[in-house]
RNA sequence: GGCGACGUAGCCAAGUGGUAAGGCAGAGGUCUGCAAAACCUCCAUCCCCAGUUCGAUUCUGGGCGUCGCCUCCA
């Protein structure tokens, strides 16, 4: 029995969520735009996508995912004119890097990664089909969507045109555009965008596609007219999705998309939203050469708060982060080596079991992983006190990796194998065995202080000595970019 | 100016009309050669005011505060 139920910010109710098609979710995801590396505030939208993604599949459906890279805009324009570079050179480096981070971060693959470049007959049919039915409309060479063709305009975001803010707003396009919201389809080539690679050939003119319509054309080429999800950061709410809806319903007739999600935005430690165009921002590899570690930061980015509100990144909530992340895979690493006892606890079975449906249900309920975290923390705590007193035994044993299992589904840092043994490691622990048993503590302490300050924390107990990898020293707050 | 969100312990954070999960940090203890890990104990009445209610942190209204969107932006 399905009893997801997710948050749609079209109409702002939560509701059990059901397909199109039974059993394939059709999800596509807002991606970057590869004109420099991601912020961390990107990447927890990136992130969100995964979880929506992992939990889908949790709840046993098919999921057919696609991600677009805007290859194409103005700011890449800039860069590339500025780097003497074709647009599609200028690029690489940040798509090469966009995947290198997802992959750091543990993000399962979509099904698809189209780029707007390659995307361009699609788009311009679209376009055609507008200006065809008077959706859209040539000015001087541009080609513009006629918001006042689409009475829906502002559904979505419930900003209406009265609202808008009066006299301080500038039209950033051309004059000629019947109204100033009316946004562009297509932008006539200047004489150096023919230089860079951007400019194709079109029925309206030689040109280059505005940023709106490539959601919508490549979405409907990978998923069909109507979207089972579409998902994305709050700051694309206005105007880009409410101008994917207005350029897909008009062109297709078709309703485009049944569920809206949104996740919030990251904040700076000053409690500044992360934006690249407001100057300072932290990268994944700022954060990474600081000292963090990738799985912490995922953990941070998923779970610490849910996706629909605000989180802060900061040093403290990294660390906090972190030491939950090494509670999870060290109670794991615990529950695997440890014996069962004879018997079972019934009582520990019976919570484990409870656990287990609670994580599940707060999942269920609008993608709550802060919550199903918690719950499971908290059994953690019962189910280790089991262990102190040898009272868990094979089922327990067998239900609590189960727990392990379910949580891990979605946070995918409990389970991740490590760097194989460095040999060095433990010929020095082997060595610092013979010095304790033969009570030379200094010399075992200053074996232990070694490896703790190359990121290697040693633990000793009943059966024998554990090592384990920590962040190197304390971290510093990273650097912007 | 319009629209909207948020304000829970030192920090992060979940949550419900019936007296508040979890994590980090901190204090004490058990265990240990010492540690570490783990466990135990301690650590909040939910921004303020008014209202509805048998009862509100959770509902309504007002206030104060913080922030987001309205422009490129995950």
């Amino acid at each position: 029995m399905n009893s997801l139920r997710l948050h749609n910010t079209f109409g702002g109710t939560k509701d059990v969520f059901e397909p199109l098609e039974p059993g394939l979710v059709r999800m596509y995801t807002c991606g970057p735009t590869v004109w420099n590396f991601a912020h961390v505030g990107n990447l927890r939208a990136f992130l969100f996508y995964d979880l929506i993604r992992r939990h889908l599949r949790v709840a046993g459906f098919r999921v057919t995912h696609v991600m677009n890279l805007t290859d194409i805009d103005d700011r890449i324009l800039d860069q590339a004119m500025h780097a003497g570079t074709t647009i599609e050179e200028y690029i690489e480096p940040y798509a090469r890097a966009f995947f290198e981070d997802m992959a750091t971060l543990r993000a399962q693959p979509a099904e698809h990664y189209p780029r707007a470049t390659e995307h361009i007959p699609e788009m311009v049919d679209m376009i055609s089909t507008l200006i065809k039915n008077e959706n859209a409309y040539i000015a001087d060479g541009d080609v513009y969507f006629r918001i006042a063709s689409f009475p829906a305009y502002g559904a979505l975001s419930h900003l209406d045109r009265a609202g808008l803010k009066a006299g301080a707003r500038v039209a950033t396009d051309k004059y000629e555009k019947e109204s100033v919201s009316d946004f562009a389809l297509w932008k006539k080539s200047q004489p150096e965008d023919e230089e860079i690679g951007a400019s194709w050939e079109a029925p309206f003119g030689r040109g280059r596609p505005g940023w709106h319509i490539e959601c919508s054309a490549m979405s409907k080429r990978y998923l069909g007219e109507t979207l089972d999800i579409h998902a994305g950061g709050v700051d694309l709410l206005f105007p880009h999705h409410e101008n994917e809806i207005a350029q897909s319903e008009a062109a297709n007739q078709k309703p485009f998309v049944r569920v809206w999600l949104h996740s919030e935005h990251l904040f700076d430690a000053t409690g500044e939203k992360m934006s690249k165009s407001a100057g300072g921002f932290t990268t994944l590899r700022d954060l990474i050469g600081a000292g963090h570690d990738p799985l912490a930061i995922r953990f941070f980015l998923i779970a610490n708060a849910h996706y629909r509100s605000r989180l802060r990144l900061s040093d403290d909530a990294l660390h906090a982060a972190a030491e939950q992340v090494r509670r999870l895979r060290e109670f794991n690493e615990r529950v695997i080596r440890t014996a069962p006892a004879v018997s079972d606890d019934a009582g520990l079975a019976q919570r484990t079991a409870e656990v287990r449906i609670a994580y599940r249900e707060a999942l269920d309920d609008d993608l709550n992983l802060p919550q199903g975290v918690g719950l499971v923390f908290d059994h953690i705590r019962e189910a280790n006190a089991a262990l102190d007193a040898g009272r868990v035994g094979p089922s327990n044993k067998a239900s609590l990796l189960e727990l392990i299992d379910d949580l891990d589904a979605h946070l995918d840092v409990i389970r991740v194998e490590e760097p194989g043994l460095a040999e060095e490691v433990e010929r020095l622990i082997a060595e610092r065995e013979e010095a304790r048993r033969a009570r030379d503590f200094d010399r075992a302490d200053r074996i232990r202080d070694d490896l703790r300050s190359r990121g290697i924390a040693l633990e000793d107990s009943r059966d024998g000595v554990r090592w384990r990898r920590i962040s190197p020293g304390p971290v510093i707050e990273a650097g912007r970019s």
